[in-house]
DNA sequence: ATGCCTGCAAAATATTTGCATGTAA
DNA sequence: TTACATGCAAATATTTTGCAGGCAT
């Protein structure tokens, strides 16, 4: 069994990201084999709970920052707060509007069929499906 | 053919909302027969052009009391920025993401069936599909 | 007359940026 | 060593709130 800190740290640099420690500690939190949706305040009390000093503006970058490369999937229910996703695969979501929550639908649990034309010139970047309840 | 200012009066009065001046002139900008997704700052361009005198504080209270009364539907597609969508039948968006511009998709085009099951005693408030282009 | 509405400014919230210092390669 | 990362604070952006005066009923 490989060492966890090794593939952290392989993970970041794979995707041209510099493992510094921040980046490796945050990293760890959120990729650990559990599908997460996390909002920075989320990152920031996980990252205390572990002893993990850093500070609002790091953890932003460093979200930002995995989300441009492909580890993290911004997710946007609500004006105001942004939820990243670690779950990449396909899949929509369910959003607990009383507890201010994501939860996952599999891509197989729903049907999203006849796509309408496009507008000239465009291509899909994204097909979000949310449901509110 | 009817007066369009009595129109929008016996509009809002028909939801409970006192036709006051500047609720009756953004009322007025807003629900003139097409379909619109506007901004905060979009509705404050749409009354200096009228020379209608406002204030941000107005615009937002006005905009988010026709959203609880159900004159307006809240989009959320960008966190940070809130849209109000004066179409209020089923229907779905597309975003331009270079633009900040969302378009009408008529819900005739676009076919989601197979819906998850709900979790214990929830209920669904919306169902909204977002395609990023 | 009474209570709700409006504008202004200030507060609250979320996110980004500038800069000096620290750290990875 | 050199470029990039970090922490802190300040700046930005958006939305909400408090309050004194105004307007609708």
């Amino acid at each position: 069994m490989k060492n966890e800190t090794h593939d952290i740290t392989h993970l970041l640099v794979k995707h041209d990201i510099r493992p510094t420690k921040i980046r490796r500690a945050i990293a760890g939190l959120l990729f650990d084999g559990h599908d997460k949706h996390v909002s920075v305040d989320d990152v920031i009390d996980l990252a205390r709970r572990q002893k993990i000093r850093t500070s609002v503006a790091s953890v932003y970058n460093t979200l930002n920052q995995f989300a441009s490369a492909g580890l993290l999937r911004r997710v946007t229910v609500e004006q105001g707060r942004a939820f990243f996703d670690t779950n990449l695969s396909a899949h929509h979501h369910f959003y607990f509007e009383d507890e201010e929550r994501l939860e996952d639908i599999p891509t197989e649990d729903i049907n999203v069929s006849g796509l309408p034309e496009l507008p000239q010139g465009r291509t899909i970047k994204s097909v979000d499906v949310t449901i509110r309840i």
